[in-house]
DNA sequence: AATGAAATGATAGCATT
DNA sequence: AATGCTATCATTTCATT
């Protein structure tokens, strides 16, 4: 990995869809090196994916709140099946497991807040080995999905 | 906002970089019906942009925290000075403010433990107005840049 | 508001340096 | 490893239903 696939990189997060053309123009290369590269980028994972990034309240979910997980004592299974059970809830966006406690952080998204009381009362309350939720409204998004620093 | 805009976000969100010719034969239009309710999905702001979504460890970034902010009483300003020096920080990929304390919660990503105490001593420690950080570290991301619930 | 067709432009493979 | 060339495929505009 050297500069010239740092810099792909960088115009890749900025703008994902960029023509393998508007890219080698960027980083000043010609079209085959530039898509040789690019390739290569992708099969080694380093780049895992493309996606558009949805603005959440104008597709209906202006609502989000943290919620944090600490686990009971459980069997050696525990943590995978709480995993399991978190990754199947479509409003979870986001989930870490942390070091300490509380032992999870998860992001969740909502239409409103009835919305969110409606999941956690239904949902995150039911997960497995659950000892305690304590759950946070999020006011703004200062800082989403900012290009990682190279 | 019908089903068939639904459909075209949703096909974004897992590959931001289909062609439309692609993304027409997965929602079932054809090509310029889809294209032109592609072009109104952006320009209204539905689609915010398209991005590469990069492994962090792949690139050197292997080590993740979370620091929580608890801000002094300040003036009026004091919250937009603290949002513009946190937006110039760039290992700082997510920061949320939140419903009363802590203030806010900064997402930080570092190449490993030694370069995040760095940071914390010399960048974390110096922003405006703040009466208290706390931080944990990330031991495991269990899910990251889900598609939105639709 | 969706379709088909046609011109412009991009991608990806291959031969060359 | 980068370049230039070329055939194939995608994008985007416009006329049609």
């Amino acid at each position: 990995m050297d500069g010239l696939d740092k810099k792909i990189l960088a115009e890749l997060q900025i703008d994902g869809r960029l023509s393998v053309t508007d890219l080698a123009e960027r980083v000043g290369l010609s079209v085959s090196p530039c898509h040789r590269r690019l390739k290569t980028l992708e099969d080694s994972g380093a780049i895992a994916g493309y996606k558009a990034q949805l603005n959440a309240s104008r597709i209906g979910l202006g609502f989000s709140a943290l919620v944090f997980v600490t686990m009971k004592e459980g069997d050696n299974m525990a943590v995978a099946k709480f995993e399991n059970e978190v990754r199947c809830i479509p409003q979870v966006i986001q989930a870490q497991r942390l070091f300490g406690e509380p032992d999870y952080l998860l992001h969740i998204v909502e239409k409103d807040l009835h919305a969110f009381q409606a999941l956690y009362d239904s949902v995150l309350s039911a997960l497995p080995y659950v000892k305690r939720l304590t759950s946070t409204i999020v006011m703004k998004e200062v800082v989403t999905d900012k290009p990682l620093p190279m």
